[in-house]
DNA sequence: GACTCGGTGTCGCATAAGCAACAGTCTGAG
DNA sequence: CTCAGACTGTTGCTTATGCGACACCGAGTC
């Protein structure tokens, strides 16, 4: 879809990972985090305990290794910037990589929903938000540019839209009947489009 | 479920075996055997081609292997012949293990609709039907005694009844809303006993 | 004929995963 | 206190898998 050869890692490294990673998510639905061992996690998964050590330090490396990855995911979506398949007749522009984050949270919303629920694990929550503040500083050479300056400084906007971003991804795992993601993107860009339209005042 | 420490395979095998089967299963269904490619099973399960090749000779091979495993099935099912967990207080005998098989298709049903349908491939019906036979074989110290006699040789009844159950089977699969396992196995028994019923004449 | 081309099957080497054993920590029961 | 049990990490060794390379074989195609 949208990793293409991205220096592929070993294939039994991303197998067992997804396998530890589906039996801690199941788990910590079931019990919550803190009630959750490591021994279960590996039976539940089929994974010997070394095995499960060579990864992750513990349960919370295991989270946080994931949650790193959001920075990953959103780096390989940005690639579709230039991807012109969004609108591309339509007046209003709309980047195609806010579709495809949101389209990649949508197919793993039962993770987001546990990192993120009001229930959830603040502290991954927190870990989250600053993967995407520091994705924005990353390809500020592309935001920059995109999103509506108003005089206020770079730094602040970032930090504007990164928590304005994750508060509007709760909100949308809360939904009972969730609006596509193309709708949520569509909305969202809105949103960040007000910078302008402060300017125009 | 049924299996206790039966010799434990290394998970590694169990999980490629079931990985190469899961993919070979939809490909099939969804192109027909003839036209399934190793180098399509292999992609589709994430395995590597050498891999394979160390499990099966060819996926005629990878067909025949998993239809094997349908007399260890049977094997381990049968064990429970003597748990008394069926029917315990009712006047009517239903061996456990009957129950057992048929829940072990359901279970597989998939498995069993692509190996045992109209369509498919009647090779490895025979040889599933094979296996019944040389099952009941293997077991006729218990169903030389519990499978009523009507004087007909127990080489002829035991292919008789074989050939039934996989007649059963195959009805069962077809079925839009089929029947639980446990009523099918009740009709299943009553039928096998219908000898006892000639022998009352 | 020679020639790609796509698929098959096999090899040796590198590495991830399994396993069994171990010591360390904590908690609760006696 | 002491002991037992459960869970945690860690370690060497074994084994299965991945990988790349290779030879092989049809079926088209020039």
């Amino acid at each position: 879809m949208s990793q293409k050869p991205a220096s592929k890692p070993d294939p039994r490294v991303r197998r067992t990972q997804k396998m530890l990673r589906d039996a801690f998510l199941e788990l910590v639905l079931e019990h919550g985090f803190e009630m959750v061992r490591v021994s279960e996690i590996i039976e539940q998964a089929g994974v010997n305990r070394a095995t499960f050590y060579r990864h992750y330090r513990s349960k919370r490396d295991l989270l946080r290794s994931w949650t790193r990855e959001v920075g990953a995911l959103l780096d390989s979506g940005a690639i579709s910037l230039e991807d012109p398949r969004v609108n591309a007749g339509s007046d209003e522009y709309l980047p195609a990589v806010v579709i495809s984050i949101f389209e990649h949270i949508a197919v793993h919303a039962s993770y987001y929903r546990l990192m993120l629920g009001r229930q959830g694990l603040s502290s991954i929550a927190n870990d989250i938000e600053s993967q995407v503040i520091q994705f924005l500083e990353r390809r500020s050479d592309l935001f920059a540019t995109i999103l509506p300056a108003n005089g206020a400084p770079l730094g602040m906007r970032t930090r504007a839209y990164a928590a304005e971003f994750v508060g509007i991804v709760k909100w949308w795992l809360e939904q009972e009947v969730p609006p596509s993601a193309a709708q949520i993107a569509g909305w969202t860009w809105d949103l960040s489009s007000r910078l302008e339209f402060y300017n125009e005042l």
